[in-house]
DNA sequence: GATTATATTGACCGATCAGTCAATGTGAAG
DNA sequence: CTTCACATTGACTGATCGGTCAATATAATC
């Protein structure tokens, strides 16, 4: 199998699990949704966890690109840019299809943390976490750990609410409680870059 | 089936999907389980998402009855019981066998928004900020409204990353960004009750 | 105690689950 | 053109899925 099939394999695997949830998607879906024979997908993952800790893989990196550049594009400074992840994120909540956070029903789905599955779901967002606190370092935060964990927090909260009610308005809500630590956060730094 | 042994299957079967999932927690487990016969259940639940539905609120009862109560039982003003939430969030986090929220893992697992249970999930949500509003009006809140959707943010993305972390640190830093909302939105009443 | 209505049961249904295997197709080396 | 290594396949496995049914046990009525 090609290095572009797998990859595709790989793609189309995602939407299901995505749309349809993991445990609900079975193989023969995905083999007919895919047009690769179920033994043909075996042979290149050894079991369905596989599957789908390669679908996480490529989500986590098509996911942490997106959202990292879409913040670089929004704003130009790094507290800007923090704040900008949630005029993203409503992007997000806004498109057809969206159906919240893979990592999140992942784990929801893989509650055992000896599970692969959901270590790697935890691990994409330690990542997303040092990322913040990396904007957070060069924005001048008193706490940049703080107040990174806190921006996540608010993520996860504006993904989990946009899912349930179907509705895009958590963005903003998150937005204006994250402006208020971002100023609360900065006392002292420059505020009105 | 008299009403306690239905109480008792439904409370069984609310541990066993809140354990393994809805999906993963087969109709022949859950017999198994209560020791009531696949058809006995099926006499008292028309189908497997009816019983879901009957876990659901059963779980929404308990869980909404239990939190309020603890806000009551940890402070005595409205401002203070808005706050309180976190301690009783982190008090269940630390519980053995915490596994996130159940509302969140059935809309997690039943996206559709026509499903009954999808839409089940997010009135339980409705109700809570509903409770969180009626507080903050009486904490005398700027925007009440506003404030219980900003507390409900914090709440959902703290139970998803005590449960993502297997850690209650979360239920902290919750705390510490919801004081700041409080201070800030109750500004020019009373703010040292 | 006989009769009737209701609960409960183990066995069973077709469909689907994750995963396997013998057989076939395919492309490169000789 | 032959051979050989490998990729791919449809058909199949036993187990489990949600759900049903004829038969049995139980309890109330007369």
């Amino acid at each position: 199998m090609s290095q572009s099939k797998r990859a595709e394999l790989i793609r189309k695997a995602l939407l299901l699990f995505y749309r349809n949830g993991f445990h609900a998607t079975g193989m023969d879906l995905v083999a007919k949704e895919t047009g690769v024979s179920k033994t043909s997908i075996y042979k290149h993952f050894r079991t369905k966890d596989e599957l789908i800790l390669a679908v996480l893989r490529l989500r986590d990196e098509e996911f942490r690109n997106w959202l990292c550049r879409r913040m670089e594009e929004l704003a130009d400074t790094p507290q800007g840019q923090l704040l900008a992840m949630f005029d993203a994120l409503e992007e997000w909540f806004l498109e057809d299809g969206f159906k919240g956070c893979m990592f999140i029903k992942a784990s929801a789905e893989f509650q055992n943390p000896d599970d692969a599955i959901n270590a790697q779901a935890y691990a994409h967002k330690r990542m997303l976490v040092d990322h913040f606190e990396n904007l957070a370092t060069h924005a001048g935060a008193e706490n940049p750990h703080a107040l990174a964990r806190q921006f996540l927090l608010l993520k996860e909260g504006a993904i989990v609410i946009a899912a349930m009610s179907h509705s895009e308005s958590a963005a903003r809500e998150a937005k204006s409680v994250a402006s208020l630590l971002v100023a609360s956060g900065l006392v002292g730094t420059q505020r009105t870059a």
